[in-house]
Order: structure tokens, then C-alpha cells, then sequence
DNA sequence: TTTAAATAGGACCAATATAGTTCTGTTTAA
DNA sequence: TTAAACAGAACTATATTGGTCCTATTTAAA
């Protein structure tokens, strides 16, 4: 469905909370009553992103969580990494090799896959520090014209 | 899973065989036969196609199914449209209003429409034409330099 | 006129994947 | 020593999707 899972979601939102405060240790506790989710889905979330090392976690009371790195610095692509468990690719056969019995002369799995690294690129240049505040226009801007060249462009 | 459903990987597959021959109109037995798939599941990707126009049908004896208009005209966006039944978004608060409660003052949420706006974007720009043969370099690379800026690009 | 080939639509079932929960274990501050 | 907190893994329930089937309609050909 083109769609990002629900735990890939949730992640984006309890690291762009946390990345408010980068000094502070969170409990799952705490985000759990301040995002209004229920306190193992958030578990699950950071359980995952601390093993992609996208959060350290502090073990034992008073313990927590915390981004690992400056949201600059954590993008979009690498969330969804964390956070779904199959590979990135739109389509199973461009992500996994041998998933298709006619894969051998498949014209369109490469196209597919050539896909894939577009919009990869696009939600490798998404940082967490973007997702925080309301991303200015001029950002959407290079984002756009990242994606459609400006006619102005010169084509070299 | 950020994937495609199998029906639109399916769609992909059946309309660029049928981008091969524009004026033949293929039965779904013919269809099924080549491309090694079931022909009800492939009667029920034509049906959809029909219905969002992107195939024209005969009915009765004889009749089948023809790309309802040049391949170069058809995008994958498109064929993702008339195969998934949800509406186009990553995150489901993006491509839907009113699915979250606290959507009033999620900051989120309108990142995520942006990034959907791209990637939307770069799918709205690959044609079935461009599916059929491996796609050539340079337009890999036009895709390349459209969602990643080359430096030398006058940043106006 | 009849028959068979073909699409249209919709309902249905089965398999898979996801979401969410729970349990047990480990660590550490108080 | 206790309680707070994370780690990991297993489990269940639900939702989605994939796939099939049935009935109706259309139309060429016999």
C-alpha cells in the first residue's frame, strides 16, 4: 500500500519529541504520557532504534533513552531501516534477489530498482531536524527542485 | 512496508508486455499465458486499469483489453492510483485528514505530506515507456539529477 | 437463433503481515 | 535489598491483501 508501518511512524514521532530536548534521558514513561501512546509500542519502537543505534539507552532506574547523534544527522531513510523489517523497495523483487522465478529476463525489475534509489535519495536527504519544526519553504523548495529540475537548470 | 501491493507490481507487468504491441488487444487467457500468472488475479488487475481508464476493453467474443492510451502518456503513479485502494501517502494521517487525534498540533504531519509530494512527484515522472526497455543511462541520470542536486546546478 | 468466448462486478475465503501485549531476564540507582 | 528501568523474545489477535469464484452481460461466429 505505499505505506510506511505504523511502528516507522511512531518512531519519527517520539524522535522528533526527543530531539527538543537532546540533553535530556527519556523514559518510555515519559513519552508514553506525553505522545499519548501506550507505553510497549513505544518500547517496541525504542528497543529497535537503540539496536540501529539511532537512540543510546541507559539501563537500570533512572535510566532512559536518548538520540545517539544530532537530529541533523539522523535522516528519514535511516528510521525506516530501523523501524520496518523488510529491505527498502517499492516492489519485493527490486529489494530481494530471487524472489521471481521469471526474474532472468525481467525488463522492468531493474527499472523498478532504479525507482527504488530515487526515492531513497529523496528520504536520505529528510533529517529528523527537518521533521522537527515546520520545514521552511525554502527547504520544501530544494526539496522540489531536487526532485523536478527547474527548466532554468542547466541540463549539464 | 513502503511497498507496493502485488496487484500494482502485477499492473506494471501486464501493461508494459501490452506497451509492446499497441495495436493487439489481449485477451486475459493470452496475458495469462505469457506472463505466467493466474488469470483470474490477472482479471482483476485489468478491471481496475479499465476503471481508472488506463486500458480500453471489448467486450464478448474476441474482445480483450488495449493500453487506452501511448505508454509515454501512462505513469507509474498513475497505475499505482488505480491499483491501490488507498489513497497515495506514507503515512496514513498524511494521505487522510482525520485519522489522528491529536492531528491539531502534530508538526509532522505536514513534513510528511511534503515528502509524500516528492516522492509522489518522481513517480509521476517515470511513463510506462520508460518501464518497457531498461531505461536508458542518461534518463537514469535525469531522474538522478532531478532528486539529488548536482552541485553545479545554479542553486536559482 | 444459438452457442461460446470474453469482460464486469462483486462477494468470498485463506494466507500473510502487522500491531500490540505479555513475560522473563538484566541492569543499576537509591 | 528493592524498585525502576531497559532487553529480548514469544505470542495473539486483527487487519489487510491476495487470490478465487460466481453470476451477469456483451458480442462474434456458427
Amino acid at each position: 500500500m505505499l505505506r510506511v508501518s505504523k511502528l516507522t511512524d511512531y518512531g519519527t514521532l517520539v524522535l522528533t519529541h526527543m530531539a527538543g530536548f537532546p540533553e535530556r534521558l527519556f523514559s518510555v514513561a515519559d513519552l508514553a504520557q506525553v505522545l499519548h501512546l501506550n507505553a510497549p509500542t513505544i518500547s517496541k519502537v525504542l528497543k529497535a532504534l537503540g539496536r540501529h543505534e539511532l537512540v543510546t539507552s541507559v539501563r537500570g532506574a533512572r535510566g532512559g533513552y536518548a538520540l545517539a547523534r544530532p537530529a541533523a544527522q539522523i535522516s528519514v531513510a535511516q528510521i525506516i531501516d530501523a523501524l520496518e523489517d523488510q529491505p527498502f523497495g517499492l516492489t519485493e523483487c527490486s529489494a530481494t534477489a530471487g524472489t521471481c522465478d521469471i526474474e532472468g529476463d525481467c525488463r522492468i525489475r531493474a527499472n523498478w530498482q532504479r525507482i527504488n534509489t530515487v526515492v531513497r535519495r529523496v528520504l536520505d536527504d529528510v533529517s529528523l531536524a527537518d521533521m522537527v519544526q515546520p520545514m521552511p519553504l525554502a527547504s520544501e523548495a530544494t526539496m522540489v527542485r531536487r526532485a523536478l529540475p527547474n527548466r532554468k537548470c542547466s541540463p549539464q
